[in-house]
DNA sequence: TTACTCATGTAACAAGTTACATGATTTA
DNA sequence: TAAATCATGTAACTTGTTACATGAGTAA
């Protein structure tokens, strides 16, 4: 047995996440992937090659990915999840007190600095924000009418997250 | 002139936090801020040694922050948010891009793959992850009985994020 | 004085980032 | 064939983590 090396620790954000898209989308390689995640709405959040890459890497050698070389010359290889990947993402999934956490949120830590500001200075800045989130909200109204399935649903639960902000904004400013 | 060296690169979530907890707390030492992050409601924050030291001598070397001793033989240093820091604060406040981020949201990346499993397999993983949450929001409860000012802001926009966390669960389960 | 807690810090490591390198494939 | 783009990857760096070390103050 090719003795796929015992994963010390839980999973992180992202190889979750890449274990659960190759799930989605099984023979997918590194380079789809990257392109799924670099659309994604988070700043936080590049889907740099450096990061991508090694995590797949990472991912397969601890026997939670296979890879499969497609036969080209340039190696590309299509990736599916294995029965311990398998277990593993459920692991992940349910994992209530990561699920649960508040995560980063930039809004919320910004918000106590901005109540000790002075109504003058907060008010300005307060509305360039509100004003983006409203263009942004406009952009993923436009994407909810073509969407389907997942996208729909990521989309929704950002949408329902910048209307909680503009309530936010709209009682502080 | 003993040249605070200038900064390259825009102030972290961290760097930021600090500088702010710093303003709303003249004098404050390092393991007072540790203490206070430590209570923080998030788990991709530890508020570690490891991170706030280090932190804080950036932000002193940058001139954003000064010490002086406070005279014990432990070396104890109290910090202000010098003018330089104060402007790099509200550069950091106003950052309409960071600030409207949706940021990192364990909850929403486990989404798509919740909406993957068998309804065998989803519901009770979300059931308990509904049980934590409510757990939760009702000991925020008790804290917004007592708790003022900034920590009843951070509190109240907590349990607005989980109220909503509920009510995805609600439909989806 | 012994033990506990306060307080500051470092070392080794983990996992991201940006920027670059390299070569394969496709299109004009 | 030349240029553009597809695709994989690495190197240097940043900033966090855990776990440990060290010593000061305080209460029994």
């Amino acid at each position: 047995m090719p003795a796929s090396r015992k994963r010390k620790a839980a999973l992180t954000e992202l190889e979750g996440a890449i274990l659960s898209a190759v799930r989605r989308g099984e023979g997918i390689t590194p380079y789809r992937l990257r392109q799924a995640f670099l659309v994604s709405p988070s700043i936080e959040w590049s889907g740099s090659a450096g990061a991508v890459y090694p995590a797949m890497r990472r991912l397969k050698a601890a026997g939670l990915l296979a890879a499969t070389a497609s036969g080209d010359a340039r190696g590309t290889e299509h990736y599916s999840v294995t029965a311990a990947g398998e277990a593993a993402l459920l692991a992940w999934a349910g994992d209530a007190t990561r699920a649960m956490s508040v995560g980063i949120d930039p809004f919320r830590s910004r918000v106590p600095q901005w109540l000790t500001l002075s109504r003058a200075q907060r008010a300005p800045m307060l509305r360039a924000i509100e004003k983006a989130l409203v263009v942004r909200c406009s952009a993923l109204g436009e994407t909810l009418k073509t969407a389907h399935d997942i996208a729909r649903v990521q989309a929704t639960l950002e949408l329902e997250l910048h209307r909680a902000r503009l309530r936010w904004i709209a009682a502080n400013k």
